[in-house]
DNA sequence: ATAGGGTTAG
């Protein structure tokens, strides 16, 4: 139940980001791949490999004589003069043992308890230690930062283990495949996929088909999505009722019932029968749409009938239950509903969820039946299904929107003591909206400040709004406290400390004014315009406190002008010790320098003498300083793809170096994913936008190793 | 032992 509850809130998690268009920066890939296939991370792996091709030549042979199916699929082993450039093969589930098993389960306790930065930090930790961890340990870590949509984390994980030599399997590409799609990178995924294609020395899964398929729908690209279900069959992959179900999903959305059904058709055909039910609500919906009641209800009958073969799990019910309500058989979709909750016998049986609860709840709620929407949503538990926050926020919004605020804040109350129901963000924007609407701005104050107390980070939109509907109420010092408590969290511009100013004046709280015109003086990016400074003189004028204003603009200046003559002292006295400094430099390149090297003449009378004595404070910017020349040279260059990063990886990377050259906000600007892990929203994902995000290009392209 | 279907939403 933690699982499926944990799988459903990062849904939740991965809708809250809306993704940015990214400027396609369209590049070749293919042959740097080459060039990065050589690489191995450590020595101890061109070692390790080293001696596997040894053993490789030594015993294969005769092996290979008398079972030749051994390692037929192995490039390697087919390849007569072995490319030590060759991808690298992933390590097969038999590594996972001993001490690296130990490591694996310790990180996977470590992802259970939700503790990710602590699981990803152990197994980068562990990568360069004396057990390394294998592909499944870093592709659990992955899955689960994916999960909670951590894709920047995720792919600075995948680089650094990529980087350290960890050899990627199937699972690991779909994962950035996944990440991809996720973020409405559709064209990256699909590049991805062709390098998978062409590089990897194994050939994409049944999965891999299900996330592109998924992702391209999800993307409105349908018919892009049906040419890889092609390139499916075409790879010999069994028809797989998952892959059509998006797509027909994706038909049925864009209202193309014809092809729904033929693709429905077209499945049946390959499989003879179909029995994964998750197929039959989407095409009962291709039907209706195309006004086949009775065919759709004959679907149902059939799936529903008794003994009928078809496997109805609680998704593929929730897929049909759905078909009905939208479809007006109202007495159908309640008997099944009934139907699925006595179906429902766990472990084993599962055919009721959350989702069953939610799609009834909305039904309800559409229907203006409110507290059957509530009373539903409450018996979820007989069936051991628990609310999350985003059923509890669906229904509590359908309750605000609805003037029934009490019956949601009662929900809202519930929430606290339900593990994985926590109020969230939306929850509280939820209840302070409604609360203003209906002129409670006390209560909006206390949901607001309950809200930063839980440790909730409102948005500036959500500030603004709590602050001047509490100056428009009246609550000068409500707001007043909120501007303080949020000025550095939110890095409050000069907007924000004029709404406030202009409140503390017009309410006449002088002495407040006067703070805050000190605070806006303090601050550099703020300052106190000559619109304001007015504004603050004529509420000062009327209570005759002018002076004041004069006052602190003198202490101001003076403190200034203070401030500015310690920084002229200070750097007089620092051009006066470069001066002698430079001086010194420059009696010993003249005469000096011999002394230094005997009697030997430097041969080369280009060398500078700043680079001789390695001082890199002193020498000129145009004369690159020994240490600056081997930092280009040889320093891993993992953020300036196609730089040559390649042959730098060969160097044994300090674990230090490489996480240095892994750089979590260069991986955010790659999404575009702000630093809460929210992303932009975008303006137009364009497809025929020939350039692709460079750095997401990179990735794909060092992903292939 | 590592990925994985449907629904609600600013």
């Amino acid at each position: 139940m933690y699982l499926s509850k944990l799988t459903f809130f990062s849904t939740h998690l991965k809708t809250l980001t809306k993704p940015l268009t990214h400027h396609h920066h369209h590049r070749h890939v293919t042959p740097l791949l080459s060039i990065r296939c050589l690489s191995y991370a450590t020595p101890e792996e061109a070692a390790a490999a080293r001696r596997q091709r040894k053993r490789t030549l030594r015993i294969e042979p005769p092996l290979n004589s008398i079972r030749p199916q051994r390692r037929p699929q192995n490039p390697i082993s087919k390849n007569p003069n072995p490319n030590p450039n060759a991808p690298k093969l992933p390590e097969h589930v038999s590594a996972l043992k001993g001490k690296r098993l130990d490591l694996h389960n310790k990180i996977l306790t470590l992802i259970r308890e939700n503790d990710l930065d602590e699981a990803a930090l152990y197994t980068r930790h562990s990568i360069y230690s004396n057990c390394k961890p294998t592909i499944f340990t870093c592709n659990a870590v992955m899955a689960a930062l994916l999960r909670q949509s951590r894709y920047s984390d995720m792919l600075s994980l995948h680089r650094f283990v990529t980087q350290a030599g960890v050899a990627a399997n199937v699972v690991t590409h779909n994962l950035l495949i996944n990440a991809y799609c996720d973020c409405r990178k559709t064209d990256t995924a699909l590049e991805h996929y062709k390098q998978l294609i062409n590089n990897a020395p194994f050939d994409p899964s049944p999965t891999t088909y299900r996330i592109l398929v998924k992702g391209l729908v999800d993307n409105l690209k349908v018919d892009r999505a049906v040419e890889l279900k092609d390139e499916m069959l075409e790879k010999g992959l069994v028809a797989d009722p998952v892959v059509y179900n998006y797509l027909i999903l994706g038909l049925v959305k864009n209202e193309d019932g014809d092809r729904a059904l033929a693709l429905y058709e077209e499945l049946k055909e390959k499989l003879d029968f179909v029995n994964d039910g998750i197929v039959y609500g989407n095409l009962m919906k291709a039907y209706f749409l195309k006004g086949l009641d009775k065919e759709a209800m004959e679907i149902y009958a059939d799936l529903s009938g008794e003994g009928s073969s078809i496997k109805m799990n609680a998704l593929a019910y929730n897929s049909v239950l759905q078909a009905l309500i939208k479809n007006g058989k109202s007495d159908e979709a309640l008997q099944l509903f009934e139907r699925m909750k006595e179906e429902h016998s766990p472990p084993r049986k599962l055919t009721v969820n959350l989702g069953s609860y939610n799609v009834m709840v909305d039904w309800f709620c559409e229907q203006g039946k409110f507290d059957d929407a509530i009373e539903v949503f409450r018996k979820m538990g007989e069936k051991r299904s628990s609310p999350d926050t985003l059923s509890f926020n669906n229904l509590i919004q359908q309750l605000c929107a609805n003037d029934l605020m009490p019956k949601a804040e009662e929900l809202y109350r519930e929430m606290g003591e339900i593990p994985g129901a926590n109020p969230d963000e939306y929850t509280y924007v939820l209840l302070i909206d409604t609360c203003f609407e209906q002129s409670r701005a006390d209560d909006a104050a206390e949901y607001f400040g309950k809200m930063v107390e839980s440790g909730l980070k409102p948005n500036l939109a959500t500030y603004n709004k709590v602050v001047d509907g509490l100056i428009k109420a009246g609550k000068i010092d409500e707001a007043n406290g909120f501007f303080s408590q949020m000025i550095v969290k939110l890095r409050l511009d000069a907007a924000n400390f004029e709404v406030m100013l202009r409140a503390l004046c017009e309410a006449a709280k002088l002495d407040e004014v006067l703070k805050l015109v000190s605070e806006m003086l303090k601050d550099e990016k703020v300052g106190l315009n000559s619109e304001m400074d007015e504004f603050v003189r004529d509420a000062l004028r009327k209570e005759g406190r002018e002076g004041d204003l004069v006052k602190l603009l003198e202490d101001k200046e003076r403190e200034e002008r203070e401030k500015a003559e310690a920084l002229a002292k200070k750097a007089a006295e620092e051009a006066e010790a470069e001066a002698a400094k430079a001086a010194k430099a420059s009696a010993l390149a003249a005469g000096g320098t011999y002394s230094l090297f005997g009697d030997t003449k430097p041969s080369n009378g280009n060398v500078s003498p700043l680079s001789l004595f390695g001082d890199t404070k002193t020498s000129n910017s145009d004369v690159p300083s020994a240490e600056t020349f081997s930092m280009n040279g040889e320093a891993p260059s993992g953020n300036q793809e196609g730089s040559g990063g390649a042959p730098a990886v060969e160097a044994t990377p300090a674990l230090g170096v490489v996480e240095e050259t892994i750089d979590a906000s260069d991986l955010d600007k790659e999404l575009n994913i702000k630093g809460d892990g929210m992303m932009e929203e975008t303006t137009e994902a364009s497809d025929t936008d020939e350039e692709s995000s460079i750095k997401a290009d990179g990735v794909v392209e060092e992903i292939i190793v």
